[in-house]
DNA sequence: GTCTTTGTCACCTAAGTGGAAACC
DNA sequence: ACGGTTTCCACTTAGGTGACAAAG
């Protein structure tokens, strides 16, 4: 009795076969599984910002529920909750970003470098969720780096089916996964066209992509196809694949800061030539932030975060990346690394790596968009609050700035420069199927499929034009599937998902009983736009998130006027507030489906959108809902919205610097340190929705409140379109 | 669409929790949520044997249940399931064996070497299992290693309570566990009882263990109290855990064969001293194996198989070390590596190693015990089948010998030397509250655990005498927890087992909230024995499996005359074939309570119990039943089950050594190569089961049919105990 | 003094990393 | 020749293994 010795580490994951199967039907029956469509507002805590258990649970509810702006969904049981999303190392991020984001893919899969890995906040304790990610197109542009520079080289090739990653925890109680970060470490990229592993994400080399994270409340993954995604962007994990390194300072970046690429340090152990110097001060980086969080981490991951030293604040102010970025203007590039030998000569401000995705598909030189959103030469940061840790409060007050400009280019949301805001879309799973879910990965143990029903041979991958041909969904075998689904104990294990009803068209693949791996739906965006649109679904290629991210980097940059803010987003912390419901998504709504499936732009609103600004780039996030009829949203729900984004703020804030509820201080760098401790709490988040529907790409939204009682310091602009009349809230 | 590159290696594990946490909750309410008694046998396909796509499903349903010899149990839903399990790597699990296997336990937890892995067959496909293991005491004695042999050196340690340790990736479908090999390699061994980390399982050193396999036909961990356990245990897997190896060649015998023990082989790269050259001729013996195999396996492991060749028949016909232990008999030593530089002059088959259990709790030396089963000299494996790959034909066919007789002491059960004669004892989980689920370890990824309430802190580990004082299961606070387990959609995830109702003894630990990592429910054996037994509730501390496995073992050696046969069990593949359904446990079966939860062996017992026959070691199959009031069998039943044996092992032979149907013909060794192609495909069953109720220590079970139809070649003897009239049902 | 346990160590597997050269 | 891809390499982290010496 006294024992008590073992300390099991559980894994909660619950992730039957069959569940997973069923997840990944496209549901073309909204209504099938789901709450009449208007249910109301169900209770929402609105004060969950600073901590998950601070808030006060019927308290202010109903208030909640009116800011998040509309029908709080969550059909199935009565939950508070109120996801507030962090994106974990942001600052990494955003070093990383500025410079122009590259990712390896290999044949064999290669994790992403910075860890994606996010910090959740405002779960409901006792309920279940499910959490996925997946790596959608960003445009649907070509890259080539270019005289150090990346520029748009023509149009995208053929996106091959997006997986939507399940994390292997999933299904799980809120309470356990904001115990710690959650991390997907298993998801991989790679190139290989026949992957045959789990836990890959095929993209093509040059292109540029954008992960997401969603979550989704079910207590199984058959009810996955039927719940509502939240879906959250962290601009600033934009990427371009590559199969080898084009930009050496993303390169010295890496070796300086992932632990596996130690050896290439230059430590005077006779590393290669290139890149030289630039480790040295900045050692043991983020590193040293993830030995803090050790052990924290989910996803199955044994090895994300090296062993070293534990004590050092994760915070990226504590990190010496953060502080290169921010204090070091010493070298010539943005505040990459402080090394001092760039070999390039992109050490100079202007032209260098610091506007790599600054190009949009028009085929334009990127220098345009790079220029517009990097004004400033050298190191710039002149604006020490651009390269400011996600988590410290620093930033999120300095952005207390004007909300800034919404001119179509630069003028985007300025949701507070550093104070991510969110931009939630929420949509119904139902609707996903034709957009959402491309396909659902549930990540194994260690990479190793265990229950692979071909065998451990053949994946189960369903391509779009297999599961629904153009516009027929009903029609391919998704009811069949649906049926399937029905059943309470179906067991997916042996359901062929594409084969049977789709024909052989490559979908079961060898093997013999055919399992849902990967349920491949439609992979909206990726493919929606490089595809012929399926049926008259989805009209609209271009996602939400792109021109939400367009604009709010336009504005960002504007409203800081920072050298630095090239980046379309940069907003760390996200926080459900806003929920759109778009019912009808599938022909009214479609680009709903369109930015969770594939969050591409357009050629012209790439151009729209304009480069970006580095600086305030807000987290999108999305909080897809159906099972409600009208998309009108309640004006008062927004004013409430925009006093909880306050509230919280201010919670933030407080409990970031201790300056609760002042966010127009512009807190110091030392704030920095403090706000990360261990696990980067410095959680702020900002709502950004767009006021007026009528003018916006995105699917209807509520209306900007009449009164708007969010403090200055944290603009609440529309990410969600730039030409939008209450682009500014505040 | 062409494409469905992705190939997810999804992880079905579906643990939430909370139902982890259910599932830990000492039902003791039998009736709770299970069906009426008596449900009737529900139908099961018999030819599940060979391939489990190769069933007829509704064909032989009926007989198949009657084969069964019981009630089919299985309430929940109509499934057609007849498991058959088969342990991986048998012939290095024998090869250890015969020199008497050490499992080092370490203070941060050490991995057993031989892995336990099982092949499983036989499942319903669609159905949900749940995999569990544990390792319960093999008996109440404490070893010394003198004079090169185990000797009993007193009575046993008090032994700490036993975890049950789930599988992850449980639940799961049949049809996903029987993909491929499940493996356990998340389950460490440890001594440190502040085990801080989980899937650790505290020994005791210098203690003999026997590890166990559980099949659960349950989608949710919530059900795993109400649900029938079927258990497998593999008596060559039983071991002695130390702190440092004793035996010279067992430690030999892990350097040659485990990959990471590599750098301690003699490839002249300056080596230790000690055991010299065993290593060159049997080098990468076992690890081809695997490596054939390689991500098949189960259990979130990501390095228990090395890499290497891959293309060596895994099957112990291939290894070297097989070959070496059935056709080597140049060392000295049994069947061990054929180093020639034995040091401790071990290399005698008389008092060598080559006895390592023999010696039962009596305190008389071991020799004594040990000369009965250890009756030859020398290499011994005089009989090449006592060596035999598990998976080859040959050792089925080899046991056509007579019945053997079925003394109490030696006499056991001859079921076919190798032919792995399973055990079966059905146990509904209800009644394993008490005995069974010790305490439940799901396994995390990477051994970190992912949700922990406790912020990754302290265990929940709950004692017996926490959870239940003698005999206060039900006023404990079971109540309460059963009661939250009742709500469908309960999270375990705040809830605190033991703390709430138990009182604080150290249940909860550090942490706010409560979590079930490992629930500990009562340890029977392990702990029944040592402590006082809870109320009347275990009259019987000692295990079937014990005494079955002493009657194998017994009988083998006697019907085999292998001087090596002094194992107890040796047997690979065990099938579900009788079901018992001691609904009334509690008091009148408390045995099959015993069993589950601890498998000991009272003194008296182990001494009738002899000492082991290395040959002919059969799997004990304990498919613990609830649900049924009456233990009285139905003869039909047990003949047929006799029948679908026969037919079975055909299909098995045929399947092996493609001598479909003659088990007769002792198969060359020739045959072991083919037998374990990749996975072991050899598999063979033979039902065990004691046809005289009256007679056996076991819980009532079906008397044996009036006709036996079985095959010479393949005596059917009851494992469950010895003074069984029925004995020999061939 | 004997037996057992503990900690450290070298050595190994497994897998993540970027470099460099080969490849196409 | 050029640009992108692939392969192999050395190096790293993380962790498994038994030997060994030092404790207990």
């Amino acid at each position: 009795m006294a024992y008590h010795p073992f300390h099991h580490a559980h894994r909660p994951t619950d992730f039957p076969m069959s569940a997973f199967l069923a997840a990944a039907q496209p549901s073309f029956f909204p209504a099938l599984s789901l709450p009449p469509p208007g249910l109301g507002s169900k209770p929402l805590p609105p004060e969950l910002s600073a901590e998950a258990g601070a808030l006060h649970p019927a308290l202010s509810h109903h208030q909640a529920a009116h800011l998040r702006g509309l029908k709080s969904l969550e059909p199935d049981e009565e939950v508070d909750d109120d996801p507030k999303v962090t994106l974990e190392a942001k600052d990494l991020w955003d070093q990383f970003h500025k410079l122009g984001t590259e990712m390896v893919i290999t044949k064999s899969g290669r994790r992403m470098f910075p860890p994606f890995k996010v910090r959740i906040n405002g779960l409901d304790k006792k309920a279940k969720y499910i959490l996925l990610m997946d790596i959608v197109a960003a445009d649907d542009c070509r890259y080539k780096f270019h005289n150090s520079r990346w520029m748009v080289a023509g149009k995208a090739d053929p996106e091959m089916p997006k997986r939507m990653y399940i994390h292997p925890d999933s299904p799980a109680t809120g309470e356990q996964w904001m115990a710690k970060p959650v991390a997907f470490h298993k998801l991989k990229l790679t190139n290989n066209i026949s992957d045959k592993h789990g836990f890959q994400t095929i993209l093509n080399s040059m292109h540029k992509y954008q992960p997401r994270f969603h979550i989704v409340r079910a207590n199984d993954i058959l009810k996955l196809p039927y719940s509502t995604f939240r879906t959250y962007v962290f601009p600033e994990t934009e990427f371009v694949a590559v199969t080898a390194y084009q930009n050496d300072k993303i390169t010295q970046l890496k070796i300086d800061n992932n632990p596996f690429a130690k050896g290439f340090r230059d430590t005077g152990n006779g590393r290669r030539e290139k890149r030289k110097q630039l480790t040295m001060p900045s050692l043991r980086l983020y590193e040293d932030q993830c030995k803090d969080r050790e052990g924290a981490d989910s996803d199955a991951s044994s090895s994300e975060t090296p062993a070293g030293a534990t004590h050092s604040p994760l915070g990226p102010g504590a990190s010496p990346l953060h502080f290169r970025a921010r204090d070091d203007k010493t070298c010539s590039d943005s505040d990459h690394d402080l090394d001092p030998h760039d070999l390039d000569g992109s050490t100079s401000p202007g032209p260098e790596p610091e506007s790599p995705f600054s190009a949009r598909c028009e085929d334009r030189p990127p220098t345009s968009s790079s220029s517009l959103s990097t004004p400033t030469p050298s190191l710039s940061t002149s604006d020490s609050k651009k390269i400011h840790p996600a988590f410290s409060a620093r930033s999120l007050d300095k952005d207390k700035s004007k909300p800034s400009d919404h001119s179509d280019t630069s003028g985007g949301i300025s949701a507070s420069k550093e104070s991510f805001s969110p931009l939630m879309v929420q949509t119904e799973s139902a609707h996903f199927s034709p957009g959402h879910l491309q396909s659902l990965a549930l990540s194994g143990l260690h990479g190793q499929p265990f229950f692979n029903p071909l065998s451990a041979g053949s994946p189960l991958l369903f391509h779009p034009s297999q599961l629904m041909g153009p516009g027929a969904f009903s029609a391919m075998g998704m009811s069949h599937l649906l049926a399937s689904v029905s059943g309470a104990g179906l067991d997916a294990g042996s359901l062929s998902i594409g084969s049977p009803s789709t024909g052989g068209a490559g979908a079961g693949g060898a093997g013999g009983g055919a399992f849902p791996f990967h349920l491949q739906q439609h992979m909206l965006a990726s493919q929606g736009l490089h595809m012929p649109p399926f049926g008259g679904l989805f009209p609209y290629p271009y996602t939400y998130m792109a021109a939400a991210a367009a604009a709010a980097s336009a504005s960002a940059s504007s409203s800081t006027g920072s050298p630095l803010s090239r980046h379309p987003f940069l907003s760390s912390t996200t926080r459900p507030r806003l929920r759109f419901n778009p019912y009808q998504l599938p022909v009214s709504l479609p680009q709903t489906s369109s930015l969770l499936s594939g969050a591409l732009l357009s050629t012209s609103e790439c151009s729209k959108a304009g480069s970006s600004s580095r600086e305030a780039s807000p987290v999108l996030e999305l909080n897809h809902k159906l099972g409600h009829s009208g998309v009108s949203p309640k004006s008062s729900s927004l004013k409430d919205s925009v006093n909880e984004l306050q509230s919280i703020q201010r919670l933030v804030s407080g409990l970031e610097g201790q300056r609760g509820g002042s966010p127009t201080a512009d807190s110091p760098k030392g704030d920095r340190t403090q706000d990360r401790g261990e696990g980067g709490e410095g959680v702020r988040q900002q709502t950004v929705f767009c006021p007026d529907p009528g003018a916006c790409r995105l699917p209807p939204h509520p209306p900007p409140p009449p009164s708007l009682e969010t403090p200055p310091s944290s603009p609440l602009l529309c990410s969600l379109c730039d030409g939008c009349v209450n682009k500014e809230l505040r």
